[in-house]
RNA sequence: GGAAGCAUAGCUCAGCUGGUUCAGAGCAUCUGCCUUACAAGCAGAGGGUCCGCGGUUCGAACCCGUGUGCUUCCA
């Protein structure tokens, strides 16, 4: 078989993931064997795949496919959610291009080209997560509107409205002017602005000129003005009790009050009040009985009530009130003014403060269990720092806004009859029913009952995942409820911690009695070189498929997983692509090394003399299979790749098979060429869950294999004790060659020039046995042993060893630079030997330090005291 | 205004329970190599006041306090 020169990406992720699916590798069913669950964050049903994902994703990939292989019967649940906002809007904008208008449709009509809409185009993002390798149970896809699922979001509504949970009422919200309905307060991002603060002069009723001058950021709000305050301390204005003034253009008169909210300092110290537009207004407004004018349309424009700019859209309005207050004589002054101002996380838009009837729930009681649950780590966070944020959330709960003007979504199912009474039930049969039995008069005149127009927040769904993607619903009892749930881990960015997070923990315990995961790790936020936030309106996301194209869905993998430990944002940067490509690249052209053996295999040839890196690569397996384990309990997954990366590469690539290879026209043994394949089969294993695509692909080059016989099953060998001697030995190996390189370059030996090494040892039989990987590494020619300088020739100590190099070529006969580096290390050595004495002579230490502490300060000191002793040696003889 | 996190090589970051497997990786830099898998590579090298100050300890990058700078969350 013809070998590429480089892993050609493309053509083996199409050819796996196919091959994967295809033999049902994806799926899981209850059986015998533990389950290991996870349940995808729903992505929306709108996106497209972005960095954030890829993070996220590939974490979950790594956690399914290491349990896969260590013998759990492994489901990772795929799916999205519906969007409420988002979609709305792109079907919107499907009918616009239409030439549809929304407003002439009905609400079924408008639904059929929503769910048109899904089916065309939602969920794209699930395709691209085959793009990334993902093994998901394809067979569980869920959707939150779901036929199945929208009853489970009806159901529960009902039962919280019956425990009196939920319940109806007008309060100040978060208007999205741009979706045209209520947001929860998660839903805003606050952002810092550059505002002015406007000083505007009402004039004081009665005869004499005279004003008042409040400071506001949002004069386009004054005529929704129904009072000034100011502080009932503050003598500036102590003469205007039982006062009036007038709203500048509009010349309404509306009082000034008096209360000790205000804050002297700021601005005039004087607040004019606008309960329509603020919340803090708005309290005020109930303290002392204000009128409350709403001055703003629902789309942000200025409504009938302002009586001025009516329809036109309130950013425009503050720019041209401001000049007509200028003009009229009141804008006293405007200043630069640094603000927080509230952003629909959606569609991005200004929020305003708005006076509306929703439908709320309280979660007091459901938060109670969900934060003892964090508490007391019945589930537990990594990392653990998030906790304090979740316990400050949830000790300081709000009551949740979930009702949405919009039609795509859980409709609420909430009748109302003639007189505005409300009948809750899972559906319009029930609440007929129960409307009869209240007010069988009115029902005989009026038998009809209308049900609320407004749909839940799509998080008033997601917030039912784990349980429901396994169809709680229908059989709270059934077998893959039962077996899956409470599912494992899941894998969530911090941003989402309230949104999602903390509200499935508590419908945990609401619904299903038991918390939805044992343990959630939060990954960090995928940010560009500058530190920003990966974002699609600040347009600095990668194009992930592209990415993925160019370099790999490994590359990709390996980019994102090996920057990012547990809980720390990460700075996505190119450079680390390019290194998840070049490691494909090398793993590749080592596959293509040992394949090339595979033709040179003799009985006859020798193994003896590479025994020894056998033996010693093994135990390099043994060691960081165990660390391993340790890496994975903890989340730290980027220290896992590091250490594999580093096994393959340095050990395997850089050692190993240096030390395995047979000379130019040589035949190989054919068991070392066995042990070969069997230790870069087990770095795939140990590698495939981080990069799938590769390891898989090599492992069906290095061996004709049986159908069933794939590495993504493949099941992981226990650990296994480790032989620290072999390792110790090998790093003394590793110390001597790297030593005569170091020499040989020093002195410009060339590569090709041979040299004669003599070895001055107490280990006799160590260098023996790897005296012709030795002989290799550094092209020697020979190596001999002696008990005593050799003159002409260049001298080095590596540990209490000394070695001379001797050549046919000039070198040996400058020593100075020899001297040096003896010198410094004899420096070093001394230094390090006195600090050790220090320490053993010093009676706290003796009396305080652990007793494995002392011995292994005593080791390192004879050990010093041996090196020194070897240097000064060497060093007299120069 | 309240809270949390971070500060280690030129850059991006690791460093679990305090002790030499502790100062490390990748990239960048320098030297030498077209070496028979790999120049997307090989063999080497240099580079750090572990943010400042104080404390605890026999011993601190690590624990405590404090200052400075940056980031995030909440109001």
């Amino acid at each position: 078989m013809e070998l590429s020169k480089n892993f050609q990406h493309r053509e083996a992720e199409e050819k796996w993931y196919s091959h994967w699916d295809k033999a049902g590798y994806f799926k899981s069913e209850p059986d015998g064997r533990p389950a290991y669950t996870i349940v995808i964050p729903p992505p929306n049903v709108t996106g497209v795949l972005h960095m954030g994902h890829a993070l996220n994703d590939t974490v979950q990939d790594i956690l399914i496919r290491r349990a896969k292989m260590l013998g759990y019967n492994t489901c990772w649940v795929p799916g999205t959610d519906h969007a409420s906002i988002a979609t709305e809007a792109k079907v919107v904008g499907m009918l616009r291009e239409r030439g549809i208008d929304k407003k002439a449709l009905s609400r079924r009509d408008f639904l059929n080209y929503a769910w048109e809409w899904k089916e065309k185009y939602g969920g794209i993002i699930l395709q691209q997560l085959k793009k990334l390798g993902c093994a998901l149970d394809w067979d569980r896809t869920a959707f939150t509107m779901d036929d199945e699922y929208y009853a489970a979001v009806i159901r529960v509504f009902v039962e919280l409205y019956n425990k009196g949970y939920i319940y109806r009422g007008v309060k100040m919200i978060n208007w999205d002017p741009k979706a045209k309905t209520a947001l929860s307060d998660e839903e805003v991002n606050h952002k810092q602005a550059n505002s002015k603060l406007y000083y505007i002069r009402y004039r004081l009723d009665g005869d004499k000129e005279e004003y008042i001058t409040i400071a506001t950021v949002r004069p386009e709000t004054i005529l929704g003005d129904t009072a000034v305050c100011v502080h009932p301390d503050d003598e500036r204005y102590a003469h205007l009790k039982g006062r009036s003034c007038y709203v500048p253009l509009i010349d309404r008169k509306i009082p000034i009050i008096f209360d000790d909210y205000i804050d002297k300092e700021f601005g005039a110290g004087a607040l004019k009040v606008t309960p329509a537009h603020d919340i803090n207004d708005y309290n005020l407004g109930i303290k002392y009985n204000l009128p409350v004018i709403d001055t703003l349309n629902e789309d942000g424009t200025m409504s009938e009530a302002a009586q001025l700019y009516v329809g036109e859209d309130r950013f425009v309005v503050r720019k041209k009130i401001v000049e007509d207050l200028r003009t009229a004589g009141n804008l006293v002054k405007e200043e630069d003014y640094i603000n927080q101002v509230g952003y629909s996380e959606r569609t991005d838009v200004v929020i305003e403060p708005r006076l509306s009837m929703q439908w709320w729930c309280n979660m007091e009681q459901m938060a109670a269990p969900a934060l003892k649950a964090v508490a007391n780590e019945e589930i537990t966070f990594h990392p653990a720092k998030f906790k304090n944020l979740y316990r400050h959330w949830m000790e300081n709960i709000k009551d949740w806004c979930i009702s949405r003007q919009l039609w795509w979504g859980q409709r609420i199912p909430a009748w109302y009859d003639s007189e505005g009474t409300i009948y809750v039930a899972e559906t319009t049969e029930d609440a007929l029913k129960q409307y009869q039995a209240k007010k069988p008069g009115l029902a005989a005149i009026h038998p009809e009952l209308k049900q609320e127009e407004d749909v839940l927040d799509t998080w008033f769904s997601s917030w039912l995942w784990p349980m429901q993607v396994f169809g709680w619903n229908r059989e709270p009892e059934n077998k893959d409820l039962k077996y899956y749930y409470p599912t494992n881990t899941l894998v969530t960015a911090p941003e989402i911690i309230f949104f999602w997070v903390a509200r499935m923990i508590m419908a945990g315990y609401e619904f299903m009695g038991e918390k939805p995961f044992n343990e959630v790790y939060f990954t960090g936020i995928v940010r560009d070189k500058q530190g920003r936030k990966m974002s699609k309106s600040l347009g600095n996301s990668p194009d992930l498929l592209q990415m993925i194209d160019d370099y790999g869905a490994d590359a990709v993998r390996f980019s994102v997983m090996i920057s990012s430990p547990a809980g720390n944002d990460l700075l996505f940067d190119e450079g680390a692509l390019e290194q998840g490509r070049n490691f494909c690249n090398k793993m590749w052209n080592a596959m293509k090394l040992v394949k090339g053996w595979q033709e040179r295999c003799s009985d006859d040839a020798e193994i003896g003399r590479v025994q020894f890196a056998i033996d010693w690569m093994e135990q390099r397996l043994n060691k960081v299979e165990g660390e391993l384990g340790e890496v994975f309990k903890d989340f730290r997954l980027s220290e896992g790749l590091k250490a594999i990366y580093s096994l393959v590469w340095d050990d395997f690539c850089s050692w190993y098979l240096e030390w395995v290879k047979p000379a130019m026209g040589d035949t190989i043994n054919t068991q070392v060429y066995e042990a070969t394949v069997n230790i870069y089969e087990r770095l795939l294993q140990l590698l495939h869950p981080y990069l799938p695509f590769i390891t898989e692909d090599i492992y069906h080059v290095l061996r004709i294999r049986a159908m069933q016989d794939d590495l993504m099953t493949r099941a992981m060998q226990p650990a296994t004790t480790v032989n620290h001697e072999v390792l110790k030995q090998g790093s003394h190996l590793q110390e001597v060659i790297t030593a005569v390189r170091d020499t040989r370059n020093k002195n410009q030996l060339k590569p090709k020039d041979t040299i004669t090494l003599w070895i001055d040892t107490k280990y006799h039989a160590l260098y023996e046995m790897v005296s012709y990987i030795l002989r290799r590494q550094v092209n020697a020619e020979n190596i001999a042993y002696t008990t005593e300088a050799k003159q002409g020739s260049i001298s080095i100590v590596v540990a209490t060893d000394k070695l001379y190099i001797e050549t046919q070529n000039a070198g040996g006969g400058d020593t100075t630079m020899q001297k040096e580096q003896m010198q410094k290390d004899l420096e070093y050595l001394k230094g390090f030997l006195v600090s050790i004495d220090k320490k053993l002579g010093n009676e706290r230490f003796m009396a305080n330090a652990k007793g494995d502490v002392v011995e292994n300060e005593r080791k390192k000191q004879a050990d010093a005291r041996d090196k020194i002793k070897a240097i000064e040696e060497s060093l007299s003889l120069l």
